[in-house]
DNA sequence: GGCCAGGCTAGCA
DNA sequence: TGCTAGCATGGC
């Protein structure tokens, strides 16, 4: 990925804008289709396809300020730029272009993900639907969690309904170009809250045990992502599954919505064993075993296996 | 009005 | 180790 300060355009008026190298292929009309039916119930990000664009507050150099992520070119000859508000330091600039590039998937490699699994019929259909489509991660590891924790055994719906609620209660609100612009809260601010005022908005009791005790963890230093980065999946899923609220489900959603780890496999979910009974056309829902044993011929791109699954949902 | 939803824990055998 | 009731609420 290209996300130097030294290719930056600056001026005082102009948004800086620094370029994103991204691997085609790379359909941006996939994303904001996605994303305006099941992902955008909280308004953390602001989809304007008309323009090519998303916006979203990004945490970088201790502040979290408002990132534009443009595209450009078309699906075999992508191009994507992240512009951030005139007079953004240099590395500031620099580090939320790379989160957002991160965020963006600009390094995944569909092509290969596409001939690895060129040989299954149900995916080269799908391929031919989907192609282009890449996952949008989250820039923080500590939101990814939260909204993980939220979504659990929640409707998609429901569940974005919660974060947003969570965000307004204990988040920002970024100005960007005359529209509000909700902040995830950070660690801290969630650690604050109390029990009841996530029973407020609707959470379950156990559901906001989960939330505030993991950003109390997060503060205490039990729960360290950037520790969690450098460790391997397995590993991860031992050490996370430790804290209470957090199952081998949501440390796969961490994994995967975090840090675009490529091969996990979250054969409990829901969507993805409705999504294989449908493409495989199953009479019963399959088992987490089952989905065990049919996803293993997808390593290693069980991630974007099971994602392009999700997104045959979308397309049914 | 009933079933389901991109699960997890605690208790039990 | 493996199984299951209970959780809690909104969406459909």
């Amino acid at each position: 990925m290209t996300a130097s300060p030294a290719s930056a355009a600056f001026s005082s008026d102009e948004p800086m804008r620094i370029p994103i190298a991204i691997a085609p292929p790379y359909d941006a009309r996939l994303l904001f289709e996605r994303y305006a039916q099941v992902g955008n119930r909280a308004r953390l990000v602001r989809l304007e396809p008309e323009r090519r664009r998303f916006v979203r507050a990004i945490r970088a150099g201790g502040t979290a300020l408002p990132v534009a992520v443009e595209f450009g070119g078309d699906v075999e000859a992508p191009t994507a730029a992240a512009a951030m508000p005139a007079g953004t330091p240099p590395h500031v600039a620099a580090e939320a272009a790379r989160a957002a590039a991160h965020m963006i998937g600009a390094d995944v490699d569909l092509a290969a993900f596409y001939a690895c699994l060129s040989d299954d019929a149900r995916f080269a259909a799908l391929f031919d639907r989907l192609r282009g489509s890449k996952l949008l991660l989250d820039p923080d590891p500590f939101e990814c969690m939260m909204k993980t924790i939220i979504t659990q055994q929640l409707n998609l719906s429901f569940a974005g309904t919660l974060i947003e609620r969570l965000a307004v209660l204990a988040g920002d609100t970024l100005e960007h170009e005359g529209h509000p612009l909700l902040v995830f809260p950070d660690a801290e601010s969630v650690a604050r809250l109390s029990y009841d005022e996530l029973r407020a908005l609707s959470f379950s009791q156990r559901k906001a045990e989960y939330v505030v005790d993991t950003a109390r963890a997060v503060v205490d230093g039990r729960l360290d992502f950037a520790r969690v980065e450098r460790l391997s999946d397995d590993e991860a899923l031992r050490e996370l599954t430790q804290l209470r609220g957090i199952g081998r489900w949501s440390v796969e959603c961490l994994l995967i919505f975090a840090y675009g780890r490529p091969d996990l496999l979250p054969a409990a979910d829901i969507g993805l064993r409705n999504a294989v009974r449908n493409v495989w056309g199953l009479d019963a829902q399959p088992t987490a075993k089952d989905i065990d044993a049919i996803g293993a011929a997808w390593t290693p791109w069980r991630t974007y296996a099971t994602y392009y699954l999700w997104e045959s949902l979308r397309l049914k």
